[in-house]
DNA sequence: CATTGTGAACGCCTTCACAGCC
DNA sequence: GGCTGTGAAGGCGTTCACAATG
């Protein structure tokens, strides 16, 4: 789904202070081309006005609420590592309606420090954290070790979360509804090198390998 | 591609010292089905026997040797906050011939401390750092950032960096033949948010979204 | 007899091209 | 004149189904 790209772009138009955008700006600046920027706003609805382009501010709220960031998501971070850290620290999550609301761990020295005023608890506490706030509405990301994994998956599955956003190194099995989305730092270095060995490979005219996102 | 996957999945069952496998076994382990596990290793060569299945490291090191694993990749990171720390720090990258060859930083305050023997070091240093090693078989990744990955994006493809793997929240762009890949947090959670208010936009019978990957 | 390799059918996404509209 | 929305065409990957095979 590209709407989180052109979501971008267009935050970043509306703080500019411009107010129509052509879907050839758009695509440029979501890295994407016209075509699809057209075909992509057109299955929303009618939102163009044709010899203008599109109203930056009504197109950027329109597609908020078609990916649901008019209503706030929480997350609950499993395993605050390195990366752990880098996730529940970053100002990404607050500013985009994602707010953090469970910070967990195994390791005791870890216990109880505090990330952006919300302490780290140990993951037998997990399952009654979930009493203040609705699971189904959030997304559990997973970011402990890959012996790890599939556990805290079955007891964020077991809670009744939303989805899962995991980034350890193992195949997850959920049952659905349950979503589930891998990223994976080895096998994106993986593909690279395979098309640094196989140029034939690549697809698209200039961008590189960007099947998925 | 899912060559990667294939190769996660065959690692371990060469590690547990299982012989052979059929497709619908690798199509398990690596999570997808045993139709493409079949076409794809087709492609690759006719490397199994009907009636029995593949021969799990032979099949391995065929894959391997597809992704370019029998030789090492070198590895520059630039930005080592968290993510910089999570990503240089995992031993993921020993052990499947990734080897980091170079941290970089701004910030005075992180220069010259080592993550596991390698020294961080300032940016002003990055251009000569690469008499080392062969810039074209490398992988750059920036872990800084928006405000930067553009800049750093620059220096990397300046160097004749082989690809670049990027986490920065931004849309960069390269001049080709170097390849590039996105990977972004907040983009995967919003896309996760999305099939949450959209359930019936999900297209697997099963597993949820994993359109990229 | 279990399992591979593959041609054929299917469906989805992308791209093109242009009529319609401001 | 510039740009959108969209039908039509094209291409690519997935899935099916089965002949071939050890």
């Amino acid at each position: 789904m590209r709407l989180p790209l052109y979501q971008r772009a267009l935050r970043q138009l509306s703080a500019d202070g411009i107010p129509t955008v052509s879907s050839a700006e758009l695509a440029d600046a979501a890295g994407v081309n016209a075509a699809k920027v057209r075909k992509d706003l057109s299955h929303l609805g009618t939102y163009g006005t044709p010899g203008t382009g599109y109203d930056v501010n009504f197109l950027l709220s329109q597609i908020r609420h078609e990916l649901g960031l008019d209503r706030e998501w929480t997350v609950a971070i499993i395993g605050m590592g390195n990366l752990g850290h880098a996730l529940a620290h970053s100002d990404r999550f607050s500013n985009q309606n994602f707010r953090n609301v469970g910070l967990f761990d195994v390791d005791p020295a870890k216990i109880g420090e505090e990330v952006d005023g919300l302490p780290i608890r140990h993951m037998s506490e997990f399952e009654q954290s979930v009493a203040g706030f609705d699971p189904s509405r959030s997304i559990g990301v997973i970011a402990c070790p890959a012996a790890a994994a599939q556990d805290a998956c079955d007891r964020l599955v077991g809670v009744g979360i939303g989805a899962i956003l995991n980034f350890a190194p193992a195949i997850l099995t959920v049952a659905p509804p349950v979503l589930l989305r891998q990223v994976d730092f080895v096998v994106e270095l993986q593909a690279l090198a395979f098309y640094i060995v196989h140029p034939e490979a690549v697809t698209g005219p200039e961008e590189g390998p960007q099947p998925g996102l």
